[in-house]
Parts: C-alpha cells; structure tokens; sequence
DNA sequence: TATGAATGAGGTTTCATTCAT
DNA sequence: TATGAATGAAACCTCATTCAT
C-alpha cells in the first residue's frame, strides 16, 4: 500500500451538466467522434482547473489535482495547454469570454434609468455574489499583478466595457434628470464599488458578518437617484 | 530577479561596554548589542517578506528570496519565525498592528461630519494608495479564503473596528442633518468602497487608465452629503 | 561545510552484478510492460534501501544515495513510498515476509529432535550469519526503540513464532526424553540464544576473534541434550 | 552519514583520571574553583549525551538537545568535544571505563563455581537489563558498524577480558568437576548469550512478552551445571 | 570559559514537464 | 490522442559548527 489509489472517482460526469453545457452528452451521442472527446476533455479539463485555481491560487495548484479532477491523465493536459502559465491565462479568458458576450447581449432598454441599473445590478448579484464567478473576480484581483495579461486581458475586456456601459447608463440617468450629480458620469466606478465589496466580502467576511448584497444596493441607488423605492 | 541585497547597512558599531573600560563609542551609533541586532535582523526579515510576500503572493515566494533581500542566511529566518506559513500570518499582524494602534489615536472630532471623513478619507488615500499597505490589502484579498486565521485577525482589528467607526461618523452626520440616507447607516461598506476599488483599481489597472482616488472620493461624499464643496 | 562534500563515489559499479538483473535482456524479454517496469524498479530501490540502511542506519541514509543505487531518480522513490520513515517501515516487512513464509513450509519432522534442531539451526546460521539477512537482525536491534511499529511486526512475524516454535520442539524433546531440563520450555530463547550472539558477533568483532557459530552450536545442544554428537 | 568515523588515535591519556570521580561534589565544595566547575560542566554533558544518544542513535540526536538537557550552552559543547563523532567516541569510552574498573576488582572467588556465576551474573542483570547500561549495549550493537574503533574499543576494554573471565571460571568449573562439557571452554559466549539476549529482550520486546532474566538464567545454568537449585 | 545568534551545506519532499508506450 | 511512470530542479527546513561578544 505505498500509493495512495485517489482515483477520486470523480470524472467528468460528476459535475455534468452542472456548469456550461458543454460536457457529458455521451448517451446521446454514442457516437462522439475524436474531435468532439477532445473538446469534452478540453472543457473539463477548463473546469477542474478553474475550481482548482480559484481554490488555491496559481502557484499553490498542482496540475495532478487538475488532472484528477478532470478525470484524465496528467499528460493530456500537455496535448491542450503549452503549461501551467499559459493554461491559467487562457482560461480566464474562456471562462470570461461568454460571460461577457452573454452580458453585451443587452436586453433592450426599457423603463427608467434607476429600474435598468436595478435589474441589470440585481442580476450581477445573483450571478457573481458567492459563485464562482465572484471568486474568479477575486483570483484576478490576486493573480493580477503577476499575470499582466491577465490583468489587461480583464480591463479590456470587462472593466472597460463595464465602465462605458455604467457610463452610459449615468449620463442618460443625467440627461433624464434622474440623477443630479453629474460629476458620476467621470466615475462610474462608484456605481459599481458597493458591488464589488460585496463580491469580496462574501468570499472573506461573510462567515463574521453577512452582507446583505441587495440591500445595500438598493440604500447605494437611493444614494444616486436620490429618493427612496420602495422595492 | 528581486534582490536587494540591502545589508541593512550597520555601522561598525564597535560594541563597547563589557571589556574596554575606555568606551570611545560614537555617541550617534549607540550600544549595538545582541538583542538589539537580533532585533534589526527581525525587522529587515519582516520588510523583505513583506515586499516578497506582496511581489508574489504566498505559495509563490522562496525563503530564500526573502533570506537575501533581508541581507541574512536562510536559517536565520527560522530562528524568528516557525516556518513559512506562520511567518505570514505573523507578518500580516506585525504590519496591520501599528496601522491600527495610529488610527485608533483619533484626532479630536471637530468640524462637519463631512470635513470629518473627508480628511480621514484623504489621508487613508494618502498612505494607502499605490503604497505597500495597499497591495497587502490586495494580498490580504488573495490569501485570505487559504489563511482564515490572516483573514479572522483581518476583520477583527481593521475591517470590523474600521465600519463600526464609519458607522458612528455616519450616525452623527444623520442625527445632525447632514445625511439625509437614514440607512446609509446600516451600510457602512458604502462608504469606503471607492476607497477600496481604487486601492485594487491602483494595483490592477493604472496603467491602462489612471484614477483621481481623492476626486473620486469627493464625488461620492456629493452622493451622500448631497451638496457641492469646494475643494 | 563541516563535513566533507560527500562525492559518494558509489557509481552503477558498486553493485554491478550484485543486483540488477534488469537491464540488457532486450531479446528475450520482450514483454518488459510497463508494469513489468515499475516492479522491477520498485525491486531494485527496495535492494538499494536495505543495502543503505543496513550500511548507515535509518537516520543517516540519504535517499539520494538509495536512489543512486537503485539506479532511478530521487523522486522515483516517492511513487513507491510515501516517505522516508514508511519506506523503511515497509522495507523490514518487504524483507522479512518471504522469509517466514519460507521457514513455514516445514520440512516434515523426522529422526530425532536433535536432528531436527541441528539441522534447523544449521540452516539459519548458513543463511543468516555474515548475510545481509543477519545484518537486518542486527538492524532491528539498532532501530527497533525508534520505530515501535518495526519492532512489533518482527515480534509478531518472526520472534514469537520462532519461540513458539522452539518450545513445540523442546517439549517434544522432554516427552521423549532427550531433554532432561523440563524447565527449558519456558525459556525457548536459550536455544536460539547463542546463534543470535553469533549473529551479531559476526558482525561487530569478527575481525578481531572469528567465531565457529557451527561449532559453538554444536557445543550448546551438547549441555541441552546431555550427549556427545559425532558431526 | 558520508565520513568515515574512525580517527580514533585517542590516547588514554586524553580522558586519563579525568572522569571517573569527578561529578557533582557541589555542596560539599562551595568555592568551586573553575577547573571543577569546568568538569562539572563536562560530566553534564556526558550525562546527557548519553542519554540522547541510546535514545535517538548518533546520527538522529541533536547538538541541541544535548546542551538543553545538561543546560549548557551549544557551543560549551565545542570546549570540551571536537566534534559530534569524536564526542560520541569518547563518550562510550567515558562511560564503560569506570564499569571495568569496578568488575576488574573482582571479590575474591569463594565457594563454587555456580555459586560466582550465579552471583556475577544476578549482578549483572539488576545493574544492566533496564538501565541505561543495557542500552548503552544496544546503541554500540546499533552504531558499531559505523564506528569501528568504538566497536574495536568495546572489544577490547569489555568483550575480550568478558571472555577470558569467563573461559577461566568455566575452566576451574571442569576442573572441579561441577562442568561436564569440556567444550564450553571453547565458547564462553554461551555463557552469556541468554544475558545478552535478555538485555536485547529487554529494550525491544518486554511489553510484548515480559521476560524474567534471573529465572532464565538459573535454568541456563542448570544446563550447564546439570542439577537443579533451589533459589 | 561560556554563550547563543548566525551560518549554509545538505537533507527530504514536491511537482511541472517529458516521453515511451 | 492519451497515458502515467519517470525525471530532476528547486523548494522548505534542519542542524553541526563557528565566532563575536
């Protein structure tokens, strides 16, 4: 009994269906030729190491666990991925890279300024606060610095277009005369701040002192609009 | 690579006192004695860990990088600190520890409310932004969900003290009518938001858009204190 | 740099035939599979790890000089073992196992009990005295207080079937009537006594006063059985 | 360990009258002088390398340790020992001469030969099996390999003056007629193997299976002596 | 003589990466 | 394409020894 057997018995099927829709189709398609495994393997592969990397950092995740986890040897990952590096900086992309183009799909702008950044800021919420895309959220703001492309790849493609379309949505709230100060248009950062926070606290405070995410948004928005909803 | 030899640069320091009846010790270079340079030697460990620790997260920096920056043998480290991982949790505390004793000597309250927080703002954007102590907050970010203990001492001596003063500055400015949002009170966290988004933004992304922090913050008292001041 | 930088010095010569007898079979092994291999290799490090211990005791093995031996990498060693301390734990029953197991398949007992012991005992000693296998004995001596496990195994494995043994054998010997000291079988470990002097004689000072352990065995089972045996 | 031990080239003069009267004569003198105090300081030291050494073996004990448990500083080691082997060295040295001595001045040899050996050997056992002497064997079985001229040393001070004593009480006990078998003349180590054994017995095996070294060794000797005595 | 902080070589162990199958 | 045994550089940590006081 020198090794340990692991197995961790855990492969793909596990978590199936129950991040993107890509994976475990195989009873329906008994078929699946080369190239539709290998993406299979591919995308398990992203989701194992994401859990990993979000779970422990990237130098603190070993591609062992990665493999395990996706339920395929350790080499395979060399036939997906050049290494370590590049494998985490591709991965956020792939995983941001949807988020994104689901997000820029916008639903057509109806009703006031206030309901749009209260549904749209509603929906973040449920969507980020404790899962992982939040802690993504917060691998990056660690990982950052040592991954510069990372952290540009991010700006580029998320917080810039998130601050231009805050921005947006600011300067019609100013031009609708819903919101009077109109120097917020030079920071939308402020919009999202509390936001944020939240994002951050849930994964290191929550345990000490729950955030009630919504609220807090909403006694924000009165900040802004200046009035009180009541929601 | 990071080194700095540094070598703490000790004057010769001729140690005097326990033979040579005649001391002719500089009166600039006082009684370096043992306690008193195993003492140096702690804090040159402390700083380089620090810088390390910040440079590259925790699973990420080597023992030795920091026995060279610090100017010491790699043994040397473990005659002040029990391994790497509890030198960590050590260093957070020895770090935060001053920052928190300075804040807790508050000035005496005087002016507005707003004037209050204004000042602190400026100040904690002062020593925080783009300084170490705001990329040990990112680092404290990072770390915290694999330190829970870095992340507990975190919230019991900075973030729970840090929104039970904002609290009752908040609670002041409502009693005196300078805070209209009766349930900014309950949300603290909105406060000091933009002030920590523009401590991330200032590590992530300053170079791709740089950040008036002090007029972002300006912008975001107008929210709350619903006025316009000029600075 | 109290110590000499070591050089080891011990190449794949040291054990040239002694050993492996692995490599060079390309012909007429051509089944070598992969889990051929790694037996073999477990084997080989399994060899090096008792010649090295044997040599230096547990704590001043170094698994690099095991390694070397073994002819595998350092970190080989670690897909067949967890650690040191197991490794050496699992060594002794490695070792040990297939030599009761031997020693089980008792030859039927026949002709006298004298016979039968001196026959015993003159196998032991010829494939005990100066062999490796004696060297273990004196191995477990040296270690056993430090690896409470090792010691109990061998007592279980080896030593109290052995007494048991021996006793069988004494009291057969008294019923009958070769054995006159009734008492003997309380005591099976003075049969076993001089041969286990031997063992260690052998190694410690047989250079200084070589010892007939055949002779001298003969000499104990004249006092036990009261008779001279022209061998 | 890579160093042959060896050096050996000790002088008896080295340790000449130096340590047998020396220890702990601290009350009845006061003044302690600094060559007694420096010896005091020695004998600790020798009293807890002892200790660690037949507890952990040479290469797994602690410089640290030793200097703790004599509560001396580590480097006061260094003024007394050259180095860790020879301190080990001079240590068996220390310890076993004064036990000669004592046995060397044997009381004069009255009444019969069963009689002396049942007395010397009783002795033996209350002085040795369990106590650190029993140890102090098995550390020299334990390291002997790796120190020659301790095992040389051994040999001689104990192992060969052991044997001639023996030989010559077994003589006189055939020429007396108590011992029939002339041979064990030849093999005085049967005579004491089941002591040996006992001590061995002792350290790793007793609480498995207790052993009652003086009931065994009465009815070795009634083996030898082929009566039966009435303890 | 005594101290113990400091050293740094060397030990064990880990893990990203390779490669024969 | 996929595997996983094997590698070995490099990390953490220990501890015998030195030396300034």
């Amino acid at each position: 009994m020198t090794k340990k057997p692991t197995k961790t018995a855990l492969p793909s099927a596990t978590r199936a269906g129950a991040k993107d829709p890509i994976p475990a189709r195989s009873e329906e398609a008994p078929a699946s030729n080369r190239a539709t495994r290998a993406a299979e393997r591919r995308a398990a592969i992203v989701e194992a190491a994401m859990d990993e990397f979000i779970a422990r950092g990237f130098a603190a995740t070993r591609l062992d666990d990665i493999a395990k986890r996706a339920g395929v040897a350790k080499g395979t990952i060399y036939l997906h991925f050049k290494d370590k590096e590049s494998m985490f900086e591709e991965l956020v992309r792939i995983v941001i890279v949807p988020v994104v183009a689901r997000l820029t799909t916008l639903p057509p702008p109806t009703g006031t300024v206030r309901e749009l950044i209260e549904t749209f800021a509603s929906n973040f919420l449920k969507e980020v606060i404790g899962t992982r895309r939040g802690d993504l959220v917060r691998l990056i703001v660690a990982e950052g610095p040592r991954f510069p492309s990372v952290a540009d790849f991010y700006y580029r493609e998320v917080v810039s277009r998130g601050i231009a379309a805050m921005r947006a949505l600011i300067e019609l709230g100013i031009a609708r005369g819903e919101i009077r100060e109109k120097d917020l248009a030079r920071y939308p950062q402020i919009l999202v701040a509390p936001a944020m926070i939240a994002v951050i606290w849930q994964s290191l405070f929550a345990r000490h002192a729950p955030l009630d995410a919504q609220d807090m948004l909403r006694v924000h928005l009165d900040l802004i609009f200046g009035e009180r909803r009541t929601t």
